[in-house]
DNA sequence: TTCATTCTATACCAAATCAGTATTGATTTT
DNA sequence: AAAATCAATACTGATTTGGTATAGAATGAA
């Protein structure tokens, strides 16, 4: 499924609950207040840590923090952070060589290169302080980011513009 | 991994492959073309004959073909013909109530919602016939929808507009 | 009318991935 | 030195995925 993973989602409410602390705060109290058990926190911190996405502070008193102001920090980034590289297929990932055997017949190796760049800016252009906790189930819109996607215009149903190929 | 399956990948092969073809052609036919084994592209067409993307004449002489035009059919149709719904977290899809048993504490229903409606238009935009067989390893962009992929203007670095919230 | 061809449907299995956990170690404060 | 807290690694069970096998149904042609 084209899903990100649970971690990921996870590590989301991790981040934008810290974007809410004023200073410090202990691995265990994260578990506790965002209801993720603590063995999987602490996994996921770890992964966040790595990608300076939290700074942490060892001993006792110690805890984390966000490394960053929360619009310094993308969905991207936090996908990433978890999951490695944003790649819709093997060959959308221009961080590596595809290895997939059908490559050699394949001819849609740049149309997903394309189509996964569009993913990735759109990903990248909604940053933890466009996350706005919906009060209630009134719908609830903030930044520009999300605010563009609610008034994007319909697509057109019958055929598109002539092919240029 | 935000991926979607090798599949539903194989599935746009297929159908990317059938649009190129004048009437038409058998099962067989298909695997070895595409070199896709044979029992998987079975399975891949029974989806998308399910999914009115492709039309099947049964008995001898019967075959595969586009049930529409290219221009009608869009990466994220084949996407969900084979994978179900787009959603990239479970609470993003709106066809079915969220069993996440964190939704009662997490906040962040509505921005996934929006950012999952985001990609399934950027997908959607995507059509069959916007996809070229890239000649070599020349980069050839034909479609509008693909484009302005490569048009769009750089991220913001810094601070985003302020939050509305 | 029968047979070969071709699509349909279901069920199964092995391998890969993922979520979650346990444990031992390192660092800092008191 | 002891307590608090983060760091790193490795393991396991469950789920998903990719791939396959097999029996069945429809159609066209001899």
């Amino acid at each position: 499924m084209l899903r990100i993973s649970r971690l990921a989602d996870y590590a989301l409410i991790i981040a934008h609950f810290l974007q809410q602390q004023a200073s410090l705060i202990s691995l265990e109290a994260i578990a506790e207040k965002t209801n993720i058990p603590l063995a999987t926190v602490r996994k996921l911190l770890r992964y966040l840590v790595q990608h300076q996405i939290v700074k942490s502070v060892r001993g006792a008193r110690g805890g984390y923090l966000l490394a960053k102001p929360g619009n310094c920090i993308s969905v991207a980034d936090i996908i990433e952070a978890i999951e490695g590289p944003i790649a819709l297929t093997e060959c959308a990932n221009i961080t590596q060589s595809c290895q997939c055997e059908l490559s050699p017949h394949c001819h849609l190796k740049e149309p997903w290169q394309q189509i996964n760049q569009q993913l990735h800016i759109t990903l990248k252009k909604v940053k933890l302080t466009d996350i706005n906790a919906s009060v209630s189930s009134t719908q609830q819109v903030s930044s520009d980011a999300l605010q563009t996607i609610t008034t994007i215009e319909p697509l057109p149903i019958e055929p598109s513009p002539v092919k240029i190929d």
